[in-house]
RNA sequence: GGGUGAUUAGCUCAGUUGGCUAGAGCAUCUCGUUUACACCGAGAGGGUCGGGGGUUCGAGUCCCUCAUCACCCACCA
């Protein structure tokens, strides 16, 4: 077999992908521990960024070490429908062409967007193929497949059938531009200039006036009602009477209410429920009427002077100022800086309005989701998630599940067309009108906001309660972006007790986001995204996965680097040439034996990497075992142990820690681990993927430690080497036997002529081992090293004073745990004869 | 307004419960083609761990405080 000097990563990804497809490698094992990760499904209708990316390799990595280990592991994909996402770009591509959604009942706007999704849906499962994600495509699942929309009925009509929906004209947060209402978290808010305009609303009894302070004019139309704060002296005598509202002349009661802030604006407030939610909740408490004045457009309507009905809100509000100016009622205006709610996606301001919609009584859902997390249920990582989506979960408001979209699934109600109250659950979603009990019935047009349906996604995917469902739940990671913490992760745990009655996953593993090269956030419109393809060309899909991994923990931001990407890719090829040195030498027998105390050091230093690894992987250190994997590889396997086979070869087990270093580095590095493993010649017809994890042999302790005082005179010796500009030097050294028998490998590995036991003899003296060691080079060659001497001489002395001083230290020595104080015991005997060499 | 996190080498970041002389990659400098790899090898330089205070035998690590930055949450009209 004649490998190519460097690992061309293109040249065979797609066949190895292709074979474990083949071989079914991704399919769960049918026994063992189960480990089940269901990946969060990225939009079906946008190409896979950077950040899917990350989520793919971290989720893979995880599942691939978890089968290797034995576990019944399953990594099963998906897709979201991403309901409002899709449709905004559907109808931006609708605008291209002179339409709008307008243009079309909602039946065929869905089937048209569907269509839309198809064309891009096979985009997205090439390139996870293209990422290794080793999840079992049998098994992958569409959110607006049947079992989804199934299961969101049947949680749905759970709910409602327990009361925990209600329908209410509530105030919504609502995007006229869309013309659909969002959640509250949803909304983006916005710090923005603008002003504080009071206003003197005058008595009804011609008493004077009371000013109230506004930041939105307009919506005094509305208005039904001043408050002022019970407590305070300035307006108690106020209280009970009525205001004329300027401009409709409407008689409105001036309230105490203890929600309003003294010390704001002028300590009175108007009050506009049907606009504003502090307002709503004042208006419950008082029985004010709710006049809208704002439409579904945003434009003010309703009962109001008909010279206003049309403006904009924007409009509208320059109006009224400028009329409430001319009547003299605005007695200042201030600049102020307030908060401001945005369409996450339009960035139009989001109007508080009054709509008919469904919700969820959250609280219900809630307390149960907090005892479990107080439990420590779900472990999190990091661990400070938790008691963030605590206190989310303690604030959280009932949930509104209402979207006036297309693309989605459809709410299975219907309203009694002669009764308005009269509310039915049906999933006869295809029809407008049905009759029930002689009565006829019309569908409620609205659709279920996405997170609603995917809340169940854990068991949903799984069959609930079918027999993945009893294989794999609760799933052992939940994976994902802190971006949906709240909005996602918060409402499976919720809906995973409410159920199934457990929590849907053991862990919640939270990561950063890749932001661009510079830190800042990736964005199209400043077109510093980065396209994770092109990255997989040029470099292959391991080195990217490395790459992003690298220096990576959980919930940090980082910058994407491509150096980092680079330095994986190197690795790759490291990888590959050692396989192509092991792969050149013959061995001389096939028996496995342990024989040098390099052979030694490499067993111990592998079962310290096996070890390692596997902590970190278990706990999710996915940056930390990638560390520890690269040093073996890289310092430990290559620049040490290859090199001293060079001088004295042990191919079965250089070969031994080869298929075990490239099983443990298979988590990580996919492709380029198998593809070594199909290109050995002694590794059988067996796939890499569905291998089993190793066992690494041990190694002898005190040849291992031989080993290591072999190094730091190969490294010393090469320093003196470098810096004195010597050649042919030999190093001598009297009575250290286990020198003798590596003679050979340290000469190789110093570039020394010869290492040779003598009785006695002169030279530079090395300084980095205990044993008697010297370079027969001339000491009178040396001036400027004499100097470095001296240096080093001086930094050793004052090291022993401290470590001296230490343990002269009764308070250490008494308090500090035993081992320490050894240590620092063995450190000073190791300082002192380092100086007695120096001294030499 | 509330909360969380960050601040360690020129750059990007590690540093698990306080305990070897604080690490890595990249970058820099010097040398090098010998049985894999120049996507390489050998060697070197570089940090008073944001400032100040405290607890401790011992602090990058714990506490207080200040500064700067980032993110999240929030109905002060």
């Amino acid at each position: 077999m004649e490998l190519p000097k460097n690992y061309d990563p293109a040249a065979y990804e797609a066949d190895i992908y292709a074979l474990w497809e083949k071989l079914d490698a991704f399919k769960p094992k049918g026994k063992g521990e189960p480990y089940a990760i269901v990946m969060p499904p990225p939009n079906a209708n946008a190409n896979l960024h950077i950040g899917y990316e990350l989520t793919a390799a971290l989720e893979d990595i995880a599942a691939r070490y978890n089968r290797l280990k034995g576990k019944n592991t399953l990594l099963l994909p998906g897709a979201d429908h991403a309901g409002f996402e899709t449709q905004v770009v559907y109808e931006k591509r609708l605008a291209k062409e002179g339409k709008s959604r307008f243009d079309f009942s909602r039946e065929e706007l869905y089937s048209q967007i569907w269509d839309f999704v198809a064309e891009n849906r096979g985009n997205f499962e090439t390139q996870m193929r293209r990422m290794g994600v080793s999840c079992d495509w049998s098994r992958f699942t569409f959110t607006l497949d049947e079992k989804i929309i199934n299961r969101a009925y049947t949680t749905f009509k759970k709910l409602w059938d327990e009361g925990l929906i209600y329908r209410g004209e509530r105030l919504v947060n609502f995007c006229t531009f869309h013309g659909t209402a969002f959640a509250d978290i949803e909304v983006v808010h916005k710090l923005e200039k603008g002003h504080l305009w009071h206003l003197d609303y005058p008595l009804t009894d011609g008493s004077g006036h009371i000013t109230v302070a506004t930041t939105r004019p307009e919506t005094m139309l509305g208005d039904t009602a001043v408050a002022v704060h019970p407590e305070d002296e300035r307006y108690k005598k106020f209280i009970g009477k009525t205001v004329k509202l300027p401009l409709t002349k409407r008689e409105i009661p001036i309230i105490a209410d203890e929600f309003v802030d003294r010390e704001f604006g002028t300590g009175a407030v108007k009050i506009t429920p049907a606009h504003d939610p502090n307002d709503f909740e004042v208006g419950k408490r008082h029985d004010l009427p709710f006049i809208s004045v704002i439409d579904h457009q945003g434009k003010l309507a309703g009962e109001i002077p008909e010279i206003y009905r049309g403006f904009t809100v924007e409009a509208g509000r320059d109006q009224i100022v400028k009329d409430l100016e001319e009547q003299g009622i605005v007695s200042k205006v201030e600049d102020h800086e307030h908060n401001v709610g945005h369409c996450y996606k339009c960035n139009t301001i989001i109007q508080p309005l009054l709509r008919d919609q469904w919700f969820v009584d959250m609280q219900p859902l809630a307390q149960p989701a907090i005892k479990a997390l107080k439990a420590d249920k779900i472990t999190f990582y990091p661990d400070t998630k938790r008691d963030q989506l605590v206190r989310y979960l303690e604030g959280l408001h009932d949930w509104n599940i209402s979207r006036q979209i297309a693309w989605g699934i459809p709410i299975p109600a219907f309203q009694n067309i002669d009764e308005p109250d009269d509310w039915i659950y049906d999933e006869r979603v295809s029809e407008e009108f049905i009759e029930v009990n002689g009565k006829t019935y019309r569908r409620d047009p609205d659709v279920f906001d996405t997170w609603f349906s995917s809340s169940s996604w854990p068991y949903a995917t799984l069959n609930y309660p079918e027999q993945d469902f009893k294989d794999f739940y609760p799933l052992a990671l939940m994976e994902t972006g802190g971006e949906i913490l709240y909005p996602w992760v918060s409402r499976m745990i919720m809906l995973g007790l409410y159920v199934t009655g457990k929590v849907p996953f053991e862990a919640v593993y939270i990561h950063g986001y890749v932001m661009a090269e510079d830190g800042s956030k990736m964005s199209k419109s400043v077109g510093n995204v980065v396209d994770p393809l092109p990255v997989i060309d040029q470099y292959g899909s391991d080195a990217l996965r490395m790459g992003i991994t690298a220096g990576r923990s959980a919930a940090v931001n980082r910058g994407y680097d491509v150096r980092r990407v680079e330095e994986a890719r190197n690795f790759c090829n490291k990888l590959w040439n050692i396989a192509r040195f092991i792969e050149s030498l013959k061995p001389a027998t096939e028996q496995l034996k342990v024989e040098t105390a390099a052979d030694h050091w490499i067993l111990h230093k592998l079962q310290q990497l096996e070890q390692g690894l596997s902590g970190d992987l278990d706990e999710y250190r996915f940056s930390e075992g990638y560390e520890k994997l690269y040093h073996f590889v890289w310092d430990d396997l290559a620049d040490w142990y290859l090199e001293a086979s060079k001088a004295q070869p042990n191919v079965p087990l250089l070969r031994r820690v080869l298929a075990d270093v490239l099983t443990m580095t298979h988590p990580y590095a996919p492709f380029v681990t198998e593809t070594i493993w199909q290109t050995l010649e002694w590794t059988g017809d067996s796939l890499l993927a569905t291998s089993d994890w190793p066992k690494p042999l041990k190694g002898d302790r005190k040849q291992a430690d031989e080993f290591e005082e072999i190094k730091s005179i190969v490294s010393e010796s090469r320093y003196l080497i470098k810096v004195l500009g010597a050649s042919d030097v030999t190093l001598y050294y009297t009575d250290v036997p286990f020198l003798g028998a590596n003679a050979g490998i340290i000469a190789r590995l110093a570039g020394l002529q010869a290492v040779k036991e003598v009785r006695d003899g002169d030279g530079v003296y090395l300084t980095h081992t205990r044993y008697r060691c010297w370079l027969d080079i001339a000491m009178s060659a040396t001036r400027q090293y004499a100097e470095t001497l001296a240096e080093k001489h001086q930094a050793t002395e004052k090291r022993i004073a401290s470590l001296e001083g230490r343990l002269a230290n009764k308070a250490y020595v008494d308090q500090a745990p035993k081992h320490i104080v050894s240590q620092t015991k063995d450190q000073l005997k190791e300082a002192q004869a380092q100086l007695v060499a120096i001294t030499e």
